[in-house]
DNA sequence: GCGAGACGATAAATCGGTTTACAGCGGAAG
DNA sequence: CTTCCGCTGTAAACCGATTTATCGTCTCGC
């Protein structure tokens, strides 16, 4: 409060004062407990709305063990999938009446861990965590010594201790695989640019099992690197300079949104027509795939069933409405088939689930 | 806490007990007060550590007006660029000592009232508002009628009650006017595919007031509308019809990153060579702008030190040590100058500030 | 008419800290 | 020797809610 206008907020007992009941009734009304008079209850909703008393979710929550409060750490606020996981976090337990309190571990794990403890400070009553690294990170660790109730989310598999949800990585390769070969290619580009993590290590195993189940003589070259993005661009350059035609790949399937920005910007460099020559299919949609030309077949990850299932999750474990050993959820995603993947004209399909 | 191990946290008192002294000797150890022997401090310490005990954020807040809080609300958080103005301010909050309880208003004003009432509820020390619309929005009179300490960031330019921080666009715009009509173009494109906010209207301004300055001659075509994505499309396309080579830009300012976008897609299909043929300047860099062939040249806003910039100032009210009238910060941008724009071999540089 | 039980309301305890008012103590000044 | 002051430390009040224990009242059944 800025000074001038020096009118306390109300508290409960100013409405109860101005109800003429005691602060307890207020307290019910407010909470919706039955055992109220009708005509109390009347005279203490027409005291707030005179007073416009607004309760304190902080002196809330004080005397319980547990407040409603979810707190939710992810590795990156600046990408727009967890941007985008935020936002669906936030819809998902506001709904349900909790406030959400978000941080940003930055990609570090002692930061990922520090934040976890802070979130046990302010009592929340879960946590959502998005690893920077896996399930067995510091962050988990911690919140296991805490004995936190918790949710594993994207970078994340099967856990002992907590649930987990993340995008069906495997399936959905295999859906860029069944896409790929049944288009007649047989020699194919896994590419990675980022860190590999658990995530793109699955993608790269579903799709080789499919793409080899499908056709056992299908050849797989695999870039994988997190160098800077100039050593980056050269590997790709090499490896399209090999001046036979037929030992270079017909299709790339890159891991990453990163590295499907690189493999473009490289394809175009060198004036390679997609998908003609060469076809492209990426992992993880994102706004601007639809709007180049070519446009970008691509894989969406399905942050919003993410989000939702991970509160909604989190909020049976605080609730006890689940027991037993954690649960792996796996959401489907959906294969978004536009021009550079090649065969056109197929809807956008599900693909996988769990 | 999830049940099984039932030690309760620590409290203060235990603390207390296991040190020998009072709580409100701990409480004044802990807060750096000085009056302390220095024999109990260590005392204090040792309990502290022995027991684990970390304080209750929430708790200690509450007989204080305000909370050691900062509550931010932006209109989304799925945008690289909010994304990356609420990891500074989570990092300068930090810093001050401060917990930031970060929201989205997704774009909707009723929501952002609501958000920052809620704030409020939450006895937040202060809070930094991105409108969704400008200055005057229902955030802001909510803030204004709650009587809160407030800063207002990048869509709002001076106001009567609060201190502003923005991007210095209309330096920025200045700066492509330099670029451009130095490098010789007099004809050129000013295209917008968003909501035509306070932010890109300035843009415009700068432009055109500069263009001008430099050449009278100069002529300036608009392009603004935030239709579907396919009418923008067909309206660019249109624009490029034309059959007479003179009657259409030579160069595009492209007022947002989605403007950015499009414009270089419909480009592209149409194979014009840029900056060959059309040059390409946008406003508000991204990551793949470097990545791209050609590379975007774009104008970078400072969002580093815009949220830098808001945590000081706010901290500054909410400590009462600036007094008087609200100031309006405007944050110098960055001209990247990469191959879209023509003119190389120059280096970014600042443009504006204040 | 009386005890049991249901119901509504409230005073008081509680949560975990901070702040205040005051007390004890030792040294310096008068 | 007394007074006064500054330095430490503590008990108790307080913040704004929830929860508990208790109490009065009314009804019902016997």
């Amino acid at each position: 409060m800025s000074g001038i206008s020096d009118q306390r907020r109300a508290t409960i007992h100013d409405v109860a004062r101005c109800a003429g009941v005691s602060a307890a009734t207020v307290s019910k009304v407010l909470r919706g407990v039955s055992s109220v008079r009708a005509e109390n209850a009347r005279r203490v909703r027409d005291a707030v709305d005179r007073l416009g008393y607004r309760m304190d979710p902080l002196a809330s929550g004080l005397r319980n063990e547990q407040r409603r409060i979810i707190g939710a750490v992810v590795p990156d606020l600046k990408s727009p999938f967890f941007g985008a996981l935020v936002t669906g976090l936030e819809s998902a337990a506001e709904a349900a009446g909790y406030t959400m309190i978000v941080a940003s571990s930055r990609e570090s794990e002692t930061r990922e861990a520090d934040l976890v403890a802070r979130m046990s400070d302010w009592r929340v009553a879960g946590t959502i965590l998005a690893p920077v690294r896996s399930e067995s990170g510091l962050g988990a660790q911690r919140m296991r010594a805490l004995d936190m109730h918790a949710v594993l989310v994207d970078r994340a598999s099967a856990n002992d201790r907590f649930d987990t949800v993340a995008a069906d990585n495997y399936a959905a390769s295999c859906g860029v695989a069944d896409l790929l070969v049944g288009d007649g290619h047989r020699h194919v580009l896994l590419h990675g640019a980022t860190r590999i993590s658990k995530a793109v290590r699955t993608r790269l195993e579903g799709f080789t099992a499919r793409a080899t189940a499908l056709d056992p003589r299908v050849r797989i070259d695999t870039l994988l690197s997190d160098d800077a993005v100039d050593v980056q661009r050269l590997a790709i350059s090499a490896y399209f300079d090999t001046p036979k035609a037929d030992a270079r790949a017909t299709a790339v399937f890159s891991l990453s949104q990163h590295s499907t920005l690189l493999v473009l910007a490289e394809l175009r460099r060198r004036a390679i027509r997609v998908p003609d020559e060469v076809a492209l299919v990426g992992f993880d949609d994102a706004e601007w795939m639809q709007t180049t030309w070519p446009s970008i077949t691509a894989v969406a990850q399905p942050v919003d069933a993410i989000a939702e299932r991970a509160v909604h999750v989190l909020l049976a474990r605080i609730e006890g409405t689940t027991g037993g050993y954690p649960v792996q959820h796996l959401e489907p995603c959906v294969l978004h088939a536009r021009q550079s993947g090649g065969s056109a004209d197929e809807p956008s399909r599900h693909v996988g689930g769990g």
